[in-house]
DNA sequence: ATGCCGATATGGTTTGACCAAAATGGTAGT
DNA sequence: ACTACCATTTTGGTCAAACCATATCGGCAT
C-alpha cells in the first residue's frame, strides 16, 4: 500500500561505513596532510581485518565527500576546502577539535540564507502563504488557539525555514538547505541555545511580513544572526549560565 | 618534489562511475519514481555485463548523491528534493529535460550568495583587501595598466567571488561555493551570457565598495541577479541573438 | 650523472561463494 | 473468507583469491 511511507530509520551500519567514518575522522583531524597518500587498500583491509571490497567502498565514500582523491597509484588526501558540504556534520561532531570557529561560521551562513530565502519568498508569497508564515512565527496569537507550545525558539525558525523553501520552490535553495539541515541535525540544536532576544526576532520578523517589506525581513534576520555569530565568535561558550539547561521556562 | 602540484586531470573513468552516471541520469530523468525499487545489484550487474562489485560501487555513489537509499531488501529511489547539491551538475547536463527552471533558480541563489558573501566580506575587509576587490572589478583603471582584457564579465565576477571567499574565511560559505562552482563548471558559463548591463553592475559594485557600504553592495548584486533570474524565468532563452557567440567584441 | 628497463605496488575488475535480513508467497488455523 | 504464521526466495553485505593495466621506484648500463 503506502509505498512512500518508508522512513529510513537508521542508515544501516555496515563495515564499509564504519571504516569510512573512521578514516574520515582521522583525515578531518589532520592525521594525514593534504597531498599525502592514504595507505593502500590492501594495507587498510589488513588493518581493519576486512575484505578489500569493504575498504574500496569506504574510500568511495570519502572520495564522494571530496576529502580524498583516488587515482591510479594511490589515494591522496584533499585539502578540507575542497570537500563537500557533507563534511560539516562530521566536523561538528569533532566539536571544535578541527575548527573551533565552525559553529560561528555556520550560524552566519545559516542566518544569511534564511534572510535570503525569506526575502525571495516574501516577494512572491500569496496572502495565504504570508498568513501561514505569520502563524508559524507567533503561535500564541494563532487561530488554533492552543498556546501550550513551550516557548521554544528553534521550532518556529525551523518551520519557518521549511515554509520558505516550499514557497520559493527553488530546487537549488532547497538542496543547500537540505544539506545544511542534514549536517546540523541533532548536532547543534542544543549547542546553539538561540540566546539573544530570540522573541523579539520573531516579532520583528512578523512585523516585517505584515508590512510586506521583504528587505526589512531580510535585514532583521541578518542582524540577528550576525550578532549571534559574533557572540559565538568572541568566547567559545558565551552566556552559558550554570542553570542553562536550554529552555528553562523563564517565568512563563 | 612538488607534492601538492598533482592536479587530477580526468577523474579516471571506471566501470563503476560509468554505471553510476548512467543510472543517475535515468533516475534524474524520472525513469524510476520515488519510493520505487531499483533493480537488484545482480540484475544490474547482468544488464551492464559487469561484476556485482562495480554495481555496488556505483550504487554507493548514487546513495552519496542522496538520490537513492540503499537498505537491506532493496535500493529505493529518493525524491529529488532529498538529493545532495552534487546533483545540480548532472541536472544541468540534462539541459532542462528534468527541470526547465533550474538555471533561473541557480542564478537566483548564486546572486544571493554572492550578495551575502560580499556583505560579510566588506564588513570585515581591510583597506588592502578592498583595493584588491576594486582592482578585480575594474581592470581598466587598475594599477597594472594592461587594459587588454577582452571585456568579459564572467571572469571578474568569478575572481571577485573567489576573493570574497578568501576574505570571509568562512568554511561553510566556502564549501557551498565550492559545490555550486563545481556544478556550474563548464556547464552554464556559456549558457549564462551575463546579459543585462553587466558593466553597470561592476561599476555599481565598485562604487558601493568605495563608499564602504556593505548593504548597498549586497543590494546592487541582489538586484542584478534577481533581474537576471526573472529574465531567464520568462523565456527559456531570452535574448539569444543569432550572432551570439559569447563575447563578440562589441565594437570595442 | 643520465637514461633505460624491469620489479613492485597500486587501483580496477572478475569469479564464486556464504550470511543475515527483508520480502514473498503459500499454507494452516480461525 | 480472512488472518496469522512459516518456509522459500530475494536482496544487500561480506569474504576469498586471483588477474590486469598502470604508476612508481629501484637498479642497471651507458
Amino acid at each position: 500500500m503506502n509505498e512512500t511511507a518508508r522512513q529510513a530509520s537508521e542508515p544501516v551500519k555496515s563495515r564499509a561505513s564504519d571504516i569510512a567514518d573512521l578514516l574520515r575522522d582521522e583525515i578531518l583531524l589532520g592525521q594525514y596532510r593534504p597531498g599525502e597518500r592514504l595507505p593502500s587498500e590492501r594495507d587498510l583491509a589488513a588493518r581493519f581485518q576486512v575484505n578489500r571490497g569493504a575498504v574500496r567502498e569506504a574510500i568511495k565514500t570519502l572520495a564522494e565527500l571530496g576529502i580524498v582523491q583516488v587515482l591510479p597509484g594511490g589515494v591522496r588526501i584533499n585539502p578540507i576546502e575542497q570537500a563537500s558540504l557533507s563534511v560539516l556534520g562530521p566536523l561538528l561532531d569533532l566539536k571544535g577539535q578541527a575548527r573551533p570557529t565552525l559553529i560561528s561560521e555556520l550560524v552566519a551562513v545559516f542566518g544569511a540564507l534564511l534572510a535570503l530565502s525569506s526575502r525571495l519568498a516574501l516577494t512572491r508569497a500569496t496572502p495565504e502563504e504570508k498568513d501561514r508564515l505569520l502563524t508559524i512565527l507567533s503561535p500564541e496569537r494563532a487561530n488554533s488557539g492552543h498556546a501550550n507550545t513551550p516557548t521554544t525558539y528553534e521550532q518556529p525558525l525551523k518551520q519557518f525555514a521549511a515554509a520558505l523553501i516550499d514557497i520559493n520552490n527553488n530546487l537549488v535553495l532547497r538542496l543547500i538547505g537540505n544539506g545544511l539541515r542534514a549536517q546540523m541535525m541533532g548536532r547543534i540544536d542544543r549547542n546553539e541555545p538561540s540566546p539573544v532576544d530570540a522573541r523579539s526576532l520573531l516579532n520583528n520578523m512578523a512585523n516585517a511580513i505584515e508590512a510586506d517589506n521583504p528587505a526589512r525581513l531580510a535585514f532583521v534576520i541578518s542582524e540577528h544572526f550576525d550578532h549571534l555569530s559574533a557572540t559565538l565568535d568572541a568566547g567559545e561558550e558565551p552566556p552559558t549560565n550554570p542553570n542553562a539547561s536550554h529552555r528553562t521556562t523563564q517565568h512563563a
